[in-house]
DNA sequence: TTGATAGTTCGATATCACTCGAACAATAAA
DNA sequence: TTTATTGTTCGAGTGATATCGAACTATCAA
């Protein structure tokens, strides 16, 4: 379908980190991914057009927040974790506890 | 000289904290006072008009980041590291080993 | 091959954010 | 009282961001 590319996270400076995640939508996401791992952008309940969910998407993989695969016709996004978690230790246990209602 | 309300953690969610962190220059002023304790607006060494300098540290008010105290014609301001420790905690961590270069 | 599904990309629009200079208010110092 | 210092507020310009519909590509299934 597409070579997703995502930024590594030697490269992002945190204000692009802290900018990927100010919007609500985006949160909910890596809180979705949090809870399931791998999710495809339609499995995740935004209430925006599709062309603004993979908006949100190329945003958190320009951040080096999210890896994407492709498999099929559908593309499967996932937090690499350990890069995140090594890079700025305790931002994804920030995204987790964060209650926001519904987006 | 004014009185100063900064927002209470409470009412404010994580977009709201991460939109304030999304600046360089806010990081900076935070990284400044993370060394400091507590300094006036002139104190810090940003490369913008005093207006934006204001402006700054008004949104990271406005995220609860900062309380600020008027004392003659300066204002003090500082970080309530407490509170937002236990609503955020390991967000002062991430900006204060955010290395990123001269603002 | 035809149709359905999943995402991307392209304008376009509307809103928000950063920045500045200028004018202002409040305090302190002379 | 006059002057200097500190910071705010206002208005405007500029750029970035969010959002959408529509057109498109790629894959899979009939």
């Amino acid at each position: 379908m597409k070579d997703y590319s995502s930024a590594s996270l030697d490269e992002v400076a945190l204000p692009t980190v802290m900018q990927a995640l100010s919007d609500p939508g985006r949160i909910a996401i890596l809180q979705a991914l949090l809870e399931n791992g791998e999710l495809a952008c339609n499995e995740i309940p935004l209430k925006v057009a599709k062309a603004t969910v993979s908006h949100h998407f190329a945003i958190l993989r320009e951040a080096g927040l999210l890896q994407t695969r492709t498999s099929g016709t559908k593309c499967l996004s996932s937090i690499p974790m350990d890069a995140v978690e090594s890079h700025f230790p305790g931002l994804l246990a920030l995204v987790k506890n964060s209650g926001m209602g519904t987006i």
